[in-house]
This record gives structure tokens, C-alpha cells and sequence, in this order.
DNA sequence: CGTTTTTGACCCGCGC
DNA sequence: GCGCGGGTCAAAAACG
């Protein structure tokens, strides 16, 4: 960890880490993979000197160590080979739980539909996870989104009736969350317009309102000052050491400012493949990574960004439905926040929080209704569901929060590091080994006019996270009341590389608590 | 030479 | 209306 290095290294510092970066990337993706044994293993190898250099009398002795240390390299490159294919089987072991849980998953689901509060049952037994869009391509109808409750169905359905047709063949990724049924229904939540869009689409925002209730009151405003919706932004604090926060895109950064109050500057990013995808880092504690998502790519996604693309897009789409639980509301973990650049309440949040460290994800307010995914801290898994144990009492500062957005936190565990809480960088150390199935992403920039074909969904290295974000963000837009459903896109994340925690990480839908992998 | 970063200037919204 | 701060622009610099 490199504390008072800097949050964005300026110059060389941080141009030189992205050179190293990119020069990794470029020795190809599997190489990354090479485990840290092999890698030690590669050093040995190079550093035995050649038999050439050894002459003279101790040329005898110096071959024979010479030879051991080459023999000592050998197994010790065995050994991390057969370690290597442990973890493969291991991994392989996780799928299979993994997918045994879908099925348990939606098992719970078809008895229970009571809990499924967004769609009807009948339409939550039509997932199929094969069928599942993230939205992250084109999209044949961007304006079908689930559908209002109550007797708003009407009204929604002449909408789209007469909404057929205006917006084929759009681009919309990022805040788009899309299912297809089995009878090819598109069913999308919709948080903002893409960047294509005239960003006051607000026939999209209302839609997603819930009806009545306090809920609302953010979108409905907007629509009531006749001011365009501001676009919703997803935060997601990690814990990690590098200027911006590798989530498989590529960013270009456009400005950057100094924050008052704030002793690390505040960059602009761009998303280079298509405008519209701002990140911001601005963290008091150096290792705080704050990285703020904003607007929809408008363009095809590599596979290793729609992790986190599903993520921030599944979360805000909770933020704009309303799904979230009102800051008043006495459902478990629910926490006032008074901004959402008021990092101090997430820092302070964390630091005072009693050696908690509980993961929180925090919807707060500001101009942009924000939520805010915070991965920097870990919790015993015993506590995720007991919300006594962890809720802080608002400051009287984080009362404050304007009316005009709901203000609230949802808790949730993080499996990882279940028991040291002094390991936090493990969370975007993983995520970091997350990114090694990057792909190349100067070709998609030098090809950026062609189509862009992800990796086969065969490698189960490239699928795994958006498989398991793609049932995370079902869950998450199936019931807005579902707060763990997040952590359920979360751990897909950052398990995506370490299956041996997937124990600790327990799911709860309903009732029903239940661990993530099933078998261990 | 093309791309990326830096950085000061500018714009705009918001609060007083 | 004014000042402040967030966000963006764009020219210059840096870099490979």
C-alpha cells in the first residue's frame, strides 16, 4: 500500500505505472494467470547463468550447483504446476456449486413469489440464465423496462405501445440491465439515457418510479421542476493503490481538479472506446479508491467490464426505481448520509465504526442521486443479516440530506478476508487479479468502428463474473427490497479469482438464508 | 507523429 | 447578483 504516495499520481509517477501496466496486458492475458509459485519459478530459471560462464577450477563444483539449482527450479515448477491444476479443479468445484445454487436460488423464487415484488412470479420462473442480456450490446428496444406496479401497467403498456418502433437498434449499455425471457420478452430497467439519448428523457425516469410513497420523490421532482433527471451515478469505494480502479474499460483522463477539503485532486476519466463514462477518484485516506460512474457506454463492452458495468448498472437502476428502502425506513442497515462527496461520513462511517469494517453500499444525495458501493471493508458473515450490530446512528450532519433524494446505505458482506480485518487491501488486490483476462484494448480502439466480438463464453476465466453478475443483477431489479442482492453482484466480483472464501459468503433472499456455495 | 496527460481557463449550477 | 465549487475544454507538454 502505498499511503502518501498520492491519489492520482501526476507526471511520471502515474504515467509510468500505466505504461507497466499496459506492457503487462500486452504479454498477453495468461500470462497473468501464471501463478505467484511460477512466476518465482520463471525468476529462478532466468537467474541460473549459463554454462558457458562457469571455467576455471571451480567449474566442476559451480556446474553440479549449477545442476541442483536447475533440478530445485524443475520441481518447484512441478509443484506449482500440480498446485496449479488444484486450483483449477477447485475453481471448477465453485462453478458447480455455484450454478447448484442458481438452481436453489430459483427454486426459493418459484415458492416463494410473494418476495418477488418488481415482476410477477410467472415472470421470474421465465429467467433462464442462459437467456440473461446485461444489456451490454445493442439493444433491440431500449425503452421496454419492467414494468410500474399497480394499475400504472396500463398506462406503462401504452407507452410502450407507442413507443414501438422510435428507439431500434439503439446502443445502450452501462445503466441498462436487461432479461430476456423464455418468450423473448426484453425486460430492461432503465436509469438514464444513454449518452445518444437527449439526456431529458423522462418518460424513461418515470417509469421506473414506484407509485406512491415517498419512494419516488426523487425522480418525481425532476419531473416536476421540468428539469432533466440527473443522471444517476454509482460509487464504488476499493481499497487499492493505483490511480483509477482497473474494471476492464478503458479511461482517459480529461481534467482533474482539487477538491476543497480534500487533499487528493479529483480526476476526470472518459471512457475511451465512446464519451459519456466520467470517473472520479477523491479519497481522504490515500488508499481509498472512489471511483464514480455516470451515463451508459454506448457501445459493446469487453467481457471483463461488464462485471463491474452490471454492477454499477443493477445499482442504479435499484437507486432510480426507488427500490431502495427510504433513509426512515427501519430496515436493517439503513444509514443517513448527507453527500455523497461528503466522504467524510463514509470514511468516519468505517473508521468509527468499531472494528466492523462492514462493506456498506450507500444510495446518498446530491445533485446526481448517487449510490454508493462501498467494497473497502470486510464483516463476519455472522453479522450481515443482524443490523444491530453494525448500524451507526446517523451524525446530526448526515440528517441533513436534502429531500430531494432518498438517503440510504444497504449493508452487505463481503466474503473475503471473513477473518482479518487488517488485510483490506486483499479486496482490490483481488479485484486487480480479477482484470487479468483484460483484452486488448488497443485494438479495440484501433478497430473501434468494427464489431467487437467478446471472448468465447467456453473460457470459464471470462464468463464466470458476468455469469454471476448477470443472476446478481437479476436478483437485483427482480426485488427492490432485496438488499443483499447486491452483495450477491459484489461477490461475483471479487470472487471471481478466489473461490476458496465462497464458504463465508451467505445470500439472503426472503426468509431464506443460505451460503453462496452450497457445498462447502 | 500520434496519443495521453497536464493544467489553466471557462462555463454553469447552486447557495447566500 | 455574486461567489464558490464542480465539471469541462483545449492548448501545451510529455511520452513512446
Amino acid at each position: 500500500m502505498e499511503f502518501g504516495l498520492g491519489v492520482i499520481r501526476s507526471g511520471l509517477e502515474g504515467r509510468r505505472i500505466k505504461q507497466e501496466k499496459r506492457s503487462e496486458e500486452s504479454d498477453g492475458g495468461d500470462e497473468d494467470d501464471v501463478h505467484p509459485k511460477e512466476q518465482d519459478n520463471n525468476n529462478i530459471l532466468v537467474q541460473v547463468p549459463s554454462m558457458e560462464d562457469t571455467t576455471g577450477p571451480t567449474a566442476s563444483s559451480t556446474k553440479k550447483e549449477e545442476a541442483e539449482k536447475l533440478e530445485c527450479a524443475k520441481a518447484e515448477m512441478g509443484e506449482a504446476k500440480e498446485e496449479n491444476e488444484r486450483l483449477k479443479q477447485h475453481l471448477e468445484r465453485v462453478l458447480k456449486d455455484y450454478r447448484s445454487l442458481q438452481m436453489q436460488f430459483q427454486d426459493i423464487v418459484q415458492k416463494e413469489p410473494k418476495h418477488m415484488n418488481m415482476i410477477t412470479s410467472e415472470e421470474s420462473n421465465k429467467f433462464d440464465d442462459d437467456l440473461v442480456s446485461l444489456s451490454l450490446g445493442r439493444s433491440s428496444s431500449s425503452s421496454s423496462i419492467i414494468p410500474p406496479r399497480n394499475n400504472k401497467i396500463e398506462e406503462y403498456n401504452k407507452e410502450e405501445a407507442d413507443n414501438d418502433g422510435d428507439d431500434d437498434d439503439e446502443l445502450a449499455l452501462g445503466l441498462d440491465c436487461k432479461f430476456q425471457t423464455n418468450n423473448n420478452e426484453l425486460l430492461t430497467t432503465r436509469n438514464s439515457s444513454t449518452s445518444d439519448e437527449p439526456s431529458n428523457n423522462n418518460k424513461d425516469v418515470k417509469r421506473v418510479v414506484r407509485d406512491g410513497g415517498e419512494d419516488n420523490h426523487e425522480v418525481s421532482q425532476h419531473n416536476n421542476n421540468n428539469s432533466p433527471p440527473k443522471k444517476p451515478r454509482v460509487c464504488v469505494r476499493t481499497r487499492c493503490d493505483t490511480p483509477t480502479m482497473n474494471d476492464g474499460c478503458q479511461w482517459r483522463k480529461y481534467g482533474q481538479k482539487i477538491a476543497k477539503g480534500n487533499p487528493c485532486p479529483r480526476a476526470y476519466y472518459r471512457c475511451t472506446v465512446a464519451p459519456s463514462c466520467p470517473v472520479q477518484r477523491c479519497a481522504e485516506d490515500m488508499s481509498i479508491l472512489l471511483t464514480t460512474y455516470e451515463g451508459n457506454h454506448n457501445h459493446p463492452l469487453p467481457l471483463s467490464a461488464t462485471a463491474m458495468a452490471s454492477t454499477t448498472s443493477a445499482a442504479a437502476s435499484m437507486l432510480m426505481s426507488g427500490s431502495l428502502p427510504p433513509s426512515s425506513s427501519s430496515a436493517a442497515a439503513t444509514t443517513c448520509t448527507s453527500d455523497l462527496r461528503g466522504l467524510n461520513f463514509y470514511l468516519s462511517n468505517n473508521n468509527n465504526n468499531n472494528n466492523n469494517n462492514n462493506p456498506t453500499l450507500s444510495s446518498s444525495s446530491h445533485s446526481h442521486p448517487t449510490i454508493t458501493l462501498d467494497l473497502t471493508t470486510t464483516s463476519p458473515s455472522s453479522r450481515i443479516f443482524h443490523p444491530s450490530n453494525y448500524y451507526n446512528p446517523p451524525t446530526s450532519s448526515s440528517l441533513l440530506y436534502p429531500p430531494s433524494y432518498s438517503s440510504t446505505s444497504l449493508n452487505f458482506s463481503h466474503p473475503r478476508n471473513y477473518n482479518n480485518n487488517n488485510n483490506n487491501n486483499n479486496v482490490s488486490y483481488q479485484y486487480y487479479n480479477h482484470n487479468h483476462h483484460v483484452p486488448n484494448y488497443n485494438y479495440m480502439q484501433k478497430n473501434s468502428s468494427s464489431t467487437i466480438v467478446p471472448p468465447s463464453s467456453s473460457s470459464h476465466d471470462a464468463n464466470l463474473p458476468a455469469e454471476r453478475i448477470a443472476a446478481a443483477t437479476k436478483a437485483i431489479t427482480a426485488d427492490p427490497k432485496f438488499h443483499s442482492a447486491l452483495a450477491v453482484a459484489l461477490n461475483s466480483i471479487f470472487n471471481g479469482g478466489a473461490a476458496e472464501n465462497l464458504g463465508h459468503a451467505k445470500i439472503k433472499w426472503g426468509d431464506h438464508l443460505f451460503p453462496a456455495s452450497s457445498s462447502l
